[in-house]
DNA sequence: CCCACCGTTGGTACTGAGTACCGTCATTAC
DNA sequence: GTAATGACGGTACTCAGTACCAACGGTGGG
C-alpha cells in the first residue's frame, strides 16, 4: 500500500513545507526527507521541484488537443468554449490544491512565471486552431485575427479561474460560459476593408430604444461600406 | 577605456557562445572567460546567466508606465497606443540584437518561457492602467473588458513584432497602428450602465471630417451624461 | 528450492547556477 | 602621502538536476 503512496507523499510534504517555510526555503532533501523518501525518488516522481506544483500540465494540454481535434468546421467555436471549460473544470475537479497553488504562485514569482509560460503553451494551441479555422493563412489580417481571439479566450478564461481561486465566484461555469459569450462577440465575421472612404463620417439621425453599444457595428459597416 | 566595455564585451562573448554550442552547453565560466574577466563580475552585471540575453526589462516596463501615467482621461487609448509603439520600437531599435534574442528564444524553451513571462508583466500594466481608465471597479464586466483588452492589445503587438523579427514586415509601425486600430475597434466604449434612463440612444445629425472614433468619445459622453 | 530476471529504490558523485565573503588593486579625495 | 571608494578576482558554499551503480524484493522457469 504504500507504494502508490509514494508520489502522493511527496506531493503532500512538499505543500506542507512550502506553507511553513516557504518555497525557496524548501530544499528537495527536505521534501525527500519528510516523505521518507530518497532524494532520487523525488526526481523519479517529478522531474522538478516547480512540478510538484504543477503536475500533469501535459495531461490537460492533452485534453485540450484531443476536444479542439474532434470538431467540424462549423463547430469550430462550439469546440472552443468547450475546451475552455474543459481546462477550468480541471481546475475546479483540484479543488482545494489548486486554491493553495494560487496562494504559491500569487507569492513566488518564479512560480508565477511558469504558471504564465504553461498557460501560454495552450494558448498556442488555441492559436493554432482558430488560425486553421479561419483558414486563408496567407492574409496577414486574418492571422492578427486569430491571434487576438485566441488571446482574448485565454485571457476569459484565466480572468473567471483567478474569480473562483480567490472564492469571488459561486457559479464559475455560468461565469465562464458567459465571459465566452462576450468574447465571441466582440469578433464578428470577415471584416470589410477599412480606407475605402474619405474619412470623414456622415451621420443621420434617428433614434433607438437600442443601446449605442449594439448598434455600433451596423454603424461602422455603413460607415466604411457606404450605403449602397 | 576597457571599462565601460566590460559588460558590454559578456553580452558579446555569450551571444558569441550562444550560437556556437548553444544556450545550455554554455556554462558561466565560458562567457567570462572568453571575455576576460573573472566570474564574480560576470554576476556583477547581470542577475543571471538569462539576462544576458534579456537586459534593461525593467526600463521598458518604466518606460511604458511613464508614458500610460501621463494620460488624461480622454487620452487613454492614445496613451496605450503610443506605449505599445514605444515597445515595438525600443526592439527596432535593438536591431540585430533583438534577431539574434528572438532565434534563442525560438529554439531554447527556458528562454521562451522568460520572454513570456516579461510580457506578462507589462501585460498587466495594460490591464491596470486599461481598468482604472474603464472605472466602476466594481462591476465585474468592466473587469474583464478590461483583461480582454490588454490581452488583445498585447497580443497585437507582439504579432506586429515577431512578424517584424521574421523579416516579415517592412513598416512594423505602420502596422503595430493598424493592429492597434483594429484592436481597439473590436472593443466599444465604457458600457453606459445599464438602468440609467431606458437603453435607448439618441443620435443628432452632422457631417464632420473626423473620424468616427476620434469623436466617439464625446458621442458617448453625451449619450451617457445626458445633454444637461 | 534455487536462480535468473525484473522494476523500484537509495546512495554517491558530478556539473553548473547563484550567493556570500574577502583580499587586492587602482582611482580619487583630502 | 594617505584614506576612502569602488571595481575586480578568487574561494568556498548551497542547491537543483543528472548519471551511474549497488542493493533489494518479487516473479517465473527450471
Amino acid at each position: 500500500m504504500s507504494k502508490p503512496a509514494a508520489r502522493d507523499r511527496l506531493a503532500d510534504a512538499a505543500f506542507a513545507l512550502f506553507d511553513e517555510r516557504g518555497y525557496e526555503q524548501t530544499t528537495i532533501d527536505d521534501i525527500a526527507e519528510r516523505a521518507g523518501v530518497g532524494r532520487t525518488t523525488f526526481f523519479r516522481h517529478y522531474r522538478s521541484k516547480e512540478e510538484v506544483i504543477f503536475p500533469n500540465h501535459d495531461r490537460l494540454l492533452e485534453l485540450i488537443r484531443h476536444r479542439l481535434a474532434t470538431s467540424s468546421h462549423g463547430t469550430a467555436l462550439v469546440a472552443v468554449s468547450d475546451a475552455v471549460r474543459l481546462v477550468l473544470l480541471h481546475y475546479i475537479d483540484e479543488g482545494d490544491l489548486a486554491r493553495r497553488r494560487y496562494a504559491l504562485t500569487s507569492k513566488v514569482a518564479a512560480l508565477r512565471d511558469r504558471e504564465i509560460a504553461s498557460v501560454a503553451r495552450y494558448q498556442r494551441l488555441f492559436r493554432e486552431f482558430i488560425s486553421d479555422w479561419m483558414g486563408d493563412p496567407t492574409t496577414e489580417s486574418a492571422s492578427l485575427r486569430a491571434e487576438l481571439m485566441a488571446a482574448a479566450v485565454v485571457a476569459a478564461h484565466n480572468h473567471v479561474l483567478r474569480r473562483w481561486l480567490r472564492g469571488e465566484s459561486a457559479d464559475p461555469v455560468a461565469e465562464v460560459d458567459e465571459a465566452m459569450r462576450e468574447v465571441l462577440d466582440l469578433f464578428p465575421g470577415p471584416r470589410s476593408r477599412p480606407g475605402t472612404g474619405d474619412g470623414g463620417s456622415t451621420v443621420v439621425a434617428f433614434r433607438t430604444r437600442q443601446d449605442l453599444d449594439a448598434l455600433l457595428p451596423s454603424l461602422r459597416r455603413l460607415i466604411e461600406e457606404g450605403p449602397e
